[in-house]
DNA sequence: CCTTGACCTTTGTGTAACACAAAGGTTTTA
DNA sequence: TAAAACCTTTGTGTTACACAAAGGTCAAGG
């Protein structure tokens, strides 16, 4: 099958898939008349794999690394067991720095509400923002942030 | 004062502050002797009210925006006000979403805990990932996802 | 006076996971 | 047979910086 069908029958778009392709995960024939890119049954079912692994928060690079573990005839589980306890306390960190974010702005937007707009003068851009407590000056051990996968 | 001066004082990194110059929320003057950046004690007040900002979610274009309306005279709260409203929902919704994310992992985890880890065959690669349910094929309104600021 | 180290400059590259556009060849369909 | 629908590769854009390179500047010590 082509580009668009696989895409179509895994619901992403062709983009993704050439993507992956680009990428190393998936590994279609070419067809010699055209130059088109074939796809069988286990691209099928790799994509299915690829796309679970996402919702579970993998990235792409270790999806890779995934796959070429079990292409070697090695089981990638343990691999996958580590990165996924690697990842976990990250999402709940990620979550909590959010719920933060979100009450700030429920916080702001209802200590605004009665507030006077103003005009820009010389010390105050908008009293709305500068209202805010500053935000504590950053240590030295910088967080190591995470990329997600939006599921 | 030099980039790294006003960097300190405000606890971001040099980089940053020359981030913020490129992109047009500071600009310092230049000393004609040798062409390095000045900056006043306004860029000081300025880079607080961007870093307070980006702890409220802002993303820089915004706050240059918002920046650009104070420096016309104009008051930048009704914009301040509206953007926010409308990030939060989008904020709240990635909360969910992560929250979902780590609850599959965290199910996965238990759930693995007493699954074997196999070899990958002709039709497996990794079962502790097939045992999931497969997501959902995507529907034709793709969601705009936004960016984010870590706090 | 000169060196060394700390600082400054600009420019270019990398990051994650695609989306999108362009230019051109192919296949399918009306 | 011509247009619509696909395919190809290549390059660019997205976000907020980090980092490296090449080279100029400056302050302090020997």
């Amino acid at each position: 099958m082509k580009v668009s069908e696989l895409a179509r029958r895994t619901g992403v778009t062709a983009e993704t898939v050439r993507h992956y392709t680009r990428e190393g995960l998936l590994a279609p024939e070419r067809d010699p008349d055209n130059g088109y890119q074939r796809y069988d049954d286990t691209d099928l079912e790799r994509l299915r794999f690829i796309q679970r692994a996402r919702t579970l928060g993998f990235s792409v690079a270790e999806i890779r690394q995934i796959l070429e573990h079990a292409d070697h005839g090695d089981s990638p589980c343990p691999l996958v067991r580590d990165l996924m306890a690697e990842r976990l306390p990250e999402i709940r960190a990620r979550i909590r720095e959010l719920e933060a974010l979100a009450s700030r702005m429920e916080q702001a937007l209802s200590a605004w509400s009665d507030m006077p707009d103003g005009t820009p003068d010389g010390h105050s851009l908008c009293r709305l923002i500068e209202s805010f407590p500053e935000p504590l000056a950053a240590d030295d051990s910088p967080t190591t942030s995470r990329q997600e996968a939006s599921s």
